[in-house]
DNA sequence: GTGATCAAGTATATTACTTCA
DNA sequence: CCTGAAGTAATATACTTGATC
């Protein structure tokens, strides 16, 4: 898959010819596994010969807008019927443009593009020396190759946004459930603190003795006491109200 | 100022696949 | 069912433009 080969080296890779990139959320991101790839030479690295060096000759001289190729469509659609799904060679062998009129692409042989796959994992960019290298060891225009590493940068990064995409989405969506879960907690809690002055309303069955008469009542005054008032005064001593409250009295008083 | 290089955007050729007569 | 043409989406290659060094 080619997204596994495009994601985890790029910033590595790129780092040893140009300048330490800024911090970017992929970073910060779980790494993805690279699959290991078939080592072939890279050009720099050796010059070891290609299995099935590219038939086509080019010359150098780049200008960039040279390559359309009018003859080559004939050619290129034969050769392509020719041999569809097994492409042993590049297909069309002239890009000579005449009246430049007509621009046509040529798609890199199999192996040109696992040669320039395997030198975009060891640099994603190219500095000139490495570019002419590459260029002549595929022969292609170093203008080739320059523009399918750009494209290739390209590709990468659009592969790379769309996997963080994917992890931010899995983010927020973990995130989403994880308030969902949060507020319904928070609900409860507040079904069960509005609860709780229910239970203080229960009437209050204490037996309570008039210090100066000495006779004994049962107050059901909590009710009184209690409704106004939230949690806090939950588990407070109890004050009667009335002539018992302030302590002893006149036994005259006394409404028992 | 000039040239080289890059990223981003875009155009277009090619390929693979589907649909349909 | 098989076949070939037409349509289409995806991908690759190449170019343009603007920014940066």
């Amino acid at each position: 898959m080619e997204l596994a080969l495009s994601l985890g080296h790029t910033n590595n890779a790129s780092m040893e010819f140009s300048s330490d990139p800024p911090l970017q959320l992929h970073h910060l991101l779980p790494s993805t596994p690279v699959l290991p790839s078939p080592r072939l030479p890279i050009p720099w690295l050796s010059h070891a010969c290609m299995e099935d060096t590219p038939v086509r000759a080019l010359d150098d001289t780049d200008d960039g807008a040279a390559l359309s190729s009018p003859n080559n469509s004939a050619v290129s659609s034969f050769q392509m019927d020719f041999c569809r799904n097994s492409r042993k060679f590049f297909e069309g062998d002239s890009e000579e443009d005449e009246n430049g009129s007509t621009r046509k692409k040529l798609r890199l042989s199999k192996t040109q593009s696992a040669f320039l796959e395997d030198s975009f994992k060891e640099h994603a960019t190219l500095n000139p020396k490495q570019k002419l290298v590459l260029a002549k060891e595929l022969n292609l225009r170093p203008r080739q190759v320059e523009v399918w590493f750009q494209n290739r940068r390209a590709r990468t990064k659009l592969k790379q946004t769309e996997v963080d995409c994917e992890y931010l989405k899995r983010c927020c969506e973990s995130l989403s459930e994880e308030n969902k879960r949060l507020q319904k907690e928070l609900q409860e809690l507040r079904a069960l603190k509005t609860c709780e002055p229910f239970f203080m309303q229960l009437p209050a069955t204490t037996l309570t003795m008039c210090p100066s008469c000495e006779r004994v009542a049962t107050t059901s005054s909590a009710a009184a006491s209690a409704t106004n008032n939230d949690t806090v005064s939950l588990n407070k001593p109890r004050i009667l109200s009335g002539p018992h409250a302030a302590g002893p009295h006149d036994p005259s008083e006394c409404f028992f």
